[in-house]
DNA sequence: CAGTGGTCTAGACCACTGT
DNA sequence: CAGTGGTCTAGACCACTGG
């Protein structure tokens, strides 16, 4: 697929993404080698500069192709793979294939109970409100990699209830009941120390350094939080993050404010 | 400053993405709410449409705007401000500024060691070779807020070594020696247990979880690395993270590719 | 239905890089 | 200098939301 479908549902510059990830990822664009110029994908694609840059943007913000001003466009070099990218909202499974694994799912419960205080908190519930949770362990080339604890308000669940819901993504859930779709979370990633019940869970000393990855869910009406999740890491799921930098002042009360119309560039 | 300044350096989407983001600070633009359409900004500030939203795109990627398709555009709510950005490269000074604090930097100390074994491995060195290491303490509010370990090659550093060399961004450090712009970093997070000299500089008990970066800083020519840190971080300081759902499939080899121009679109 | 964001085009000029 | 990415405009049409 390395033409461009006019008449497909999915954005061109979506389209122009895919296959030059692909060409990424299959090797034709060397790690850390230059992509075709921007004037020249949009004669090959037929496309208008505006829709190039903005599928290139879409690489970027993936950590998989930096921009250099008069340069080129360059792909990252191999040993930057992102391991884990925290910017995307996708399920765990796609996460674990996107590494190079291949992942699966072990349902481990579905329980109605009282709200601990952290999901209560969170999910701006009564003290004593019931909540389902979902117990499910990730694991990538049969190797526990991510156990999630999924709470969601029994109220909002109503009839749905069902103990399968195996491999599912916990989005697709939320959806189905809820209507609405899921389009963010906000998430606090915590160091913590395994407990007994979490290390055997992920195949660890009890004690053991991992991250917890406390996860709020919410819909596009913001402010309302449907669910929250506790995801526990084995250690081999390395998160890492590509920072850019950003070029110009990204401003909380600038020092300077005297100047009327001073430019703002500042080198952070 | 509410006034787009055409003769600025700044480009225009930067000007209004910073004039956005201060009536959102300033709360002029409440929690939660609603901004003025992207056609009312157009005229307000005499814009394109496709600046006023590569504006607000800036903002949605700094996790403080959302959009939604047919309803507006709306600023996230107070309770969901970002504690620790981790996807823009800005000095740690700058991000304790942006969680509402008083940074502060101590200098501990300069030294010239052997790398460390990960430290050469980060940085592409030869076994022995010598590298400058600074060590520099970070409070926000008087508080022990991040300890860092910033590593570079002694043969990069050549006759600049300065033991002084305090509160300056590792950053500017780098450029003044090196001419290249630093424009990004990559970094993985680790969950440790303190060990007794790290927990004593940032005030914890020997053996707490904390998170520790480990960062490593390229310029533009990417695949040469050209510094290395540890940054280990008091629990105080929140990593906070903002997942948006992307819209269209961000696919490795897709299940489906039988269907010759199919469209795309999957719900992960 | 009117109003909103989402996508796209065609064309322009600027700033930076390397030869 | 030619070639590259960076910014910007004016205008168009589509898809989604809510009354």
């Amino acid at each position: 697929m390395n033409i461009i479908d006019q008449n497909s549902i999915a954005p061109l510059y979506h389209q122009l993404a895919e296959i030059l990830r692909n060409k990424i990822r299959s090797g034709e664009f060397l790690p850390g080698g230059k992509i075709p110029s921007e004037r020249n994908l949009m004669e090959s694609y037929r496309l208008s500069r505006n829709t190039v840059r903005q599928a290139i943007n879409v690489l970027v913000n993936e950590g998989i192709v930096y921009q250099d001003h008069g340069r080129g466009n360059f792909t990252i070099g191999s040993e930057l793979n992102i391991q884990y990218q925290i910017d995307i909202l996708v399920e765990h499974n796609e996460f674990l294939r996107r590494v190079g694994s291949i992942p699966s799912v072990q349902h481990i419960s579905t329980e109605k109970i009282i709200a601990p205080d952290l999901v209560c908190k969170a999910l701006h519930l009564f003290c004593n409100e019931e909540v389902v949770c979902f117990t499910k362990l990730f694991s990538a080339n049969s190797n526990p990699a991510i156990l999630t604890f999924d709470y969601l308000p029994s109220k909002l669940l109503g009839e749905h209830f069902d103990t399968s819901g195996g491999g599912e993504a916990f989005f697709k859930l939320l959806e189905e009941i809820n209507g609405k779709r899921v389009n963010f979370t906000v998430s606090d990633i915590i160091p913590i120390n395994a407990s007994k019940d979490i290390a055997k869970y992920l195949g660890l000393a009890p004690g053991s350094s991992i991250l917890l990855l406390q996860e709020t869910f919410f819909n596009p009406g913001i402010n309302i939080p449907l669910a929250f999740s506790f995801n526990y890491y084995h250690p081999n799921i390395h998160f890492r993050i590509v920072r850019r930098r950003s070029k110009f002042l990204v401003g909380i009360d600038p020092k300077k404010t005297s100047h009327s119309t001073e430019e703002e560039e500042h080198d952070y």
